[in-house]
DNA sequence: AATGAATGAGTTTTCATTCAT
DNA sequence: TATGAATGAAAACTCATTCAT
């Protein structure tokens, strides 16, 4: 009150008022819930009351910052494929071999997932454990980028002619399927995953690095939440 | 119950009592009902009432059969994972060789998914696109059975001695991810799913083989329904 | 803040203090973004929210000027009470014979509604096309007033001793229903209204004048919004 | 229980069974609550809460009737003008003069009034006797009516040439706002409100008949309440 | 068994009002 | 004094389940 009306157009520079600080945050709190919630119970069975209530907000709240669940989980997703597309792009635009192409659209993938594990982890129903992937338009969009890449890669002679489909699907199945081993060994150790990934697409599963130990973390339902917490 | 799944358009063979068929009748009537709309809507979005609605039965009816939603998901899960499993495991059991093991797990799969794609099918919401995979328990229950079955072959000298764990993955992710792109296709083809993805795991990338034209089909989600019904 | 939303088209004339003439500027903001609330969705259905939102100001600054919507209403009500009532009560205490009271009571009320035509616009629900038509206290204060009118015509013999009630309703029910008719033609006639409802009343229908043609106006419920704006 | 599975399709004639008879009733019991509602609070501000609240009803009921509170508006009015509108215009048709045309419509209205008060009842906000008329859809289709049986009988000569619009807001305007007043005499008097509005309409002020004493009732806003119940 | 309306707890959403900036 | 985000009470609506027929 006492610092008036304050014409913050330009004193601002890097300030940005608390009022903006709030929101940002409060922002943040609803998406963080959001992510918590729909690991727990899924997409479609999350509701928005689940989330307002993983937050310290109240209820009307939600709605100054998202119109539904949907929008949030809009929200969730560009942020992810925002981030990891563009990386994985480059990277493979960079590559001369087949090996770099392989291997650096894995370790990639794998480091991202690492650090970014809760936008990764699949979600899990915790009633039936019924597993739930769900690939967001963003998220096939980065589908398709590695089709064409393949694609791009085949007509420079990185690749013999293959079906850039059915490679694509490959990998992506791997991709995803080999991230969530990995998420249940503790460390999580992407650059194994990524020496095993790229090792079968090389030379198949005899040219496989040999066993390595891995130690199943003890991690159950149950510790989802503290984890997103 | 004896009298099976019974398509009642043909005649009625060995006169099961009227009330024993209707019995089974509406049984079938709810689990297909509930097959489409948990392809449309995903398993925790559906309702009961949906599920009802999809049905020519009353509201009540459906409590006759089963107490609730997580009871028919439980019932359609064990249809399919009854009919599957065993033959998968049964063909792993025979094979000799890595090429064996590889070859027939993929093959199998694919015609068991060419033939019942209703339940395979990636499920997407008609609204965002968003595509939602459900690994039911006995789905799970077969990946473990799958690495159990590498395990064995890895003692037997079959395979290297990889991460099983690792490797039931990969083959999971690829199982999956182009069985989706075989379902796009049209006609389906899991002959070329299966040398694709054996040949990938057998030699890699560069074992691949050439290109195969294929055309997409008209496929989109408006068909799902139309497929289910 | 101080260089004020200020409608600073023109000059401002006799510089009430910058505050002084915002402060005015606010509350008719408010006024008639009240007014056009009220008269699109009715006063019930009509929130804080939709006032505040048909205005440039914040929600907050509403309750800088009114307590609630009850108090916004009453001072729209008083603006209009306090401009036509005095009119119609000296302009039929003005008169001397039945024709004289008839005649000023309707022309100075279809004059007054055809140049405040804002006001007493019948209210008119997008949706359904349901009309509304609300009498606020004031109004039936002038309602009051017109009967007392009356009697003291009745008692000074300028009328034979009728019911003043009913006949109170039925200039009333006549001035309404009229006043909308003219509203809809273009331009606005109130002579040609208050011909009609005087030659009604001195005469009933043989008396009244021969037909007018108007024109419809092209005027609905959408140019309400424009109107009022 | 007893009366077994019941094939109600054929013996059922007049009985209706006990199912289809609650169905009615409850029809009528939200119906009823709903005019109830709407007069004490006006359509805007009533909302299906309240409603409900004037119901035996569980919440959910009323969904299974309606679906919304316009939905049981609708039926509300279409009830009224369905009652009404024939039987208006089926007078008008019979009459040869301008006497029986104005003196029917009056007479038929006001006793409908009389009779079925509780549709007719202007609306009032309880909390500032603000008085709302609602002319609904099929209302409005009454005056048309009213137009064109003006128009009709001014072609038969009953009706001097004059302007049907106006002449049918005058009508509407005096049949209106004497009905109220009619409503608020103890008892309600609808002959003597014909008579008034069919002496005006014939003959103007002058030809009114003398006055009728009548009382005032004690209604106050307080007891609409008792009313309608 | 089949039916389908009733129930009421739970979810979604809106809104008046407050209050820190 | 203006702003507009936060609040939480209340309204709107949905749904699994029961139960009389």
């Amino acid at each position: 009150m006492d610092s008036a009306p304050m014409r913050n157009d330009l004193p601002r520079a890097a300030a940005a008022g608390k009022r903006e600080q709030t929101k940002v945050l409060n922002r943040q709190l609803i998406l963080n819930a959001a992510r918590q919630v729909f690991a727990e119970l899924g997409y479609g069975a999350a509701t928005v009351r689940d989330i307002i209530r993983a937050t310290p907000l109240a209820s009307g709240t939600f709605y100054n910052y998202f119109k539904s669940k949907e929008e949030v989980y809009q929200a969730i997703r560009d942020e992810v494929a925002l981030a990891i597309r563009p990386r994985l792009h480059d990277e493979r635009m960079k590559a001369s071999t087949v090996e770099e192409f392989i291997s650096c659209t894995f370790r990639t993938f794998f480091e991202y997932v690492a650090d970014d594990r809760m936008n990764f982890r699949t979600i899990r129903h915790a009633a039936d454990n019924t597993r739930v992937r769900m690939d967001t338009p963003e998220v096939i969009a980065g589908f398709e980028e590695l089709r064409e890449d393949i694609e791009r890669a085949i007509s420079k002679n990185l690749f013999p002619p293959v079906d850039p489909d059915l490679l694509m699907a490959a990998i992506v199945g791997v991709a995803f399927e080999v991230s969530e081993r990995m998420l249940k060994t503790s460390p999580h150790d992407p650059k194994a995953a990524a020496d095993f990934a790229t090792a079968l697409f090389l030379g198949g599963v005899r040219a496989l690095p040999e066993m390595q130990h891995h130690e199943e973390s003890g991690e159950s339902n149950g510790e989802l939440k503290s984890d997103a917490a």
